[in-house]
DNA sequence: TATTATTATTCATTCGACTGAATAATCATT
DNA sequence: AATGATTATTCAGTCGAATGAATAATAATA
């Protein structure tokens, strides 16, 4: 298995949920299909630069949010507009500035949203289900005041 | 000596004067300080994209695209994570590296892509159904290792 | 402190990218 | 077609990154 996407796997995995050990990391790893030993993992957690707190691993604050404008400012600054059509939702914002946008939701890592992609004024935003397409609205519209 | 570098100069030299065999190519790079053998000279004008003219080797004229690397190497180095919603995907890569994922998966012509749309770090494919998005998953998965 | 749990390091192995020598295949010329 | 020139392919070897088993070092706990 890739190297690249086990140590994504391992950020996505200890953003979401406490792990202690880098043995439960590995058990971790497996369910989702990465197979990986602890030797492995000591390694990938020196070179993630991740921390044992006594939550379990984590990223440091310090580099866990590279010098981004906090979500909710961005937000409020330049979210125009929210539709939604199935489990897509379609986010409008002034000329050059979608990427911000997209780019703060990505940080965010929220679990109704898979994935973001940015055009000029746009952002498609691609939600697991029409239904959480729809909750998701309602969370980004609480921003827009 | 480095590849990319000795490519590099390989496009320097074929656009600055007149190369008309490999052995030709090889006494010219070796002027530049590259040494490299007809048999490395030879791939990497396949994987360069030249065309051998009557004035000697040469990049297509722009029409052509220029040759992306194999798919299987671009997976391989720049896919982090895919995810499923209904019937569409969302690869992850590193900034500035989702158009050459999507390039490259423009150019396989897979049936079970419709189509592709690249951001920066993100692509979205689209797949005419949901089960083959799943399928489509497993296959590009298989890529990782 | 002694014992157990957890993590880091050493050593050897595997794996893939890259390359060249030998050679096969193709092209050009007569 | 035959010959010589040029290019492509096969096979084997090298090199470095990545990994795991064994084990040392360290931390936690009784």
């Amino acid at each position: 298995m890739n190297k690249s996407y086990r140590q994504g796997q391992i950020l996505q995995l200890v953003r979401s949920r406490s792990l202690r050990t880098q043995e439960e990391l590995a058990r971790a790893l497996r369910a989702v299909g990465v197979r990986a030993t602890q030797v492995t993992l000591s390694r990938d957690i020196r070179e993630l630069g991740l921390l044992k707190t006594a939550e379990g691993y984590a990223r440091p604050t310090e580099s866990a949010a590279p010098a981004g404008p906090d979500l909710a400012t961005v937000l409020r600054e330049f979210l125009l507009d929210v539709r939604v059509a199935q489990n897509l939702l379609v986010l409008l914002t002034p000329p050059a500035h979608a990427s911000s946008v997209a780019e703060a939701l990505d940080q965010a890592a929220w679990p109704e949203i898979t994935g973001t992609v940015a055009g000029d004024n746009t952002v498609l935003v691609i939600a697991p289900t029409a239904k959480k397409a729809t909750s998701l609205r309602e969370k980004l519209m609480r921003f827009l005041g």
